[in-house]
DNA sequence: GTATTTGCAAACTGTTTGCCTGGGC
DNA sequence: GCCCAGGCAAACAGTTTGCAAATAC
């Protein structure tokens, strides 16, 4: 009770059991650095418990998403990546992409300017559409140095 | 030759070939404006000239997102979206996208304080990544007030 | 004329569903 | 003990690939 994950509450609250898959696969997600794809997850939840099927995993994701504790996110390469809402200093990440070689650089190292820039647009986009902003991703396509070298 | 498209020379200095389905498909990109799916672009392309094939709608797609002239995206829908890439020069645009419904808003009012942030960043990006950057593209996710209501 | 592009069908991949068993409370 | 949750296999949906025929240049 002194120390459970914020989560806990919430899925409590909503009647969900608290089950081994389940925990299992928080804690994957909660060490994770990256966006983690389904697949992903049920390698590791495998090793950790080889009894869990590639399903449950599914399945937990849908409900953690409905639920608010994870986030699903598609970054064009055919399937879904998932990362907990929690993320500490949520700003989001940043891609930055080559138009010639389709290469994919993340970056998240966001600047104060950025920080300051973003949360004033989103209290604008909130007063204009009435939307509750809860993450943003911004893309930059462009041409990286080997693509305009040749 | 006054009047092409600006993607028209893109193809042929690619070497491309100007076919009729990659026409129809440009032009169904073209006055669409939208984010269309494979699938939509094919019912569309397929009323204009009936023997037209799923399988050239997603080669012409793929093409084209080489040539960046068109960029996809996904949307934790399970099917990518298309829309033609802001003209060269062209003010860009933004997306706001409600987590539960699914509902896009478009928007391009961009204000002085957005313009001038995406060109620091840009240049940052350059600076150090050294990419050229030709286009960017944000994204907000949250939910609408239809949503949070009920 | 020749290499690129197309269209069909079949293969693939990620995700979802049906159904029965197992486990949390 | 009651049901929710899990596991397997099969179904599904979107996308990709192999190959022969059509077509731009």
């Amino acid at each position: 009770m002194k120390d459970q994950p914020w989560w806990y509450g919430r899925l409590k609250e909503s009647g969900a059991r608290l089950t081994e898959p389940r925990e299992i696969v928080l804690e994957i997600l909660r060490s994770a650095r990256e966006h983690l794809t389904a697949t992903d997850i049920y390698i590791q939840a495998h090793r950790m418990k080889p009894s869990i099927g590639l399903t449950t995993v599914y399945r937990t994701l849908e409900l953690l998403i409905k639920l608010g504790i994870v986030q699903k996110f598609e970054l064009g390469e055919g399937k879904a990546r998932f990362e907990l809402v929690d993320k500490p200093g949520g700003e989001g990440h940043h891609h930055l992409v080559c138009l010639k070689c389709r290469k994919i650089i993340d970056y998240s190292d966001i600047s104060n300017d950025e920080k300051e820039f973003l949360s004033r647009v989103e209290d604008r986009l909130k007063k204009k559409y009435d939307f509750k902003i809860l993450d943003h991703l911004m893309w930059f396509y462009g041409v990286c140095r080997e693509c305009r070298g040749s």
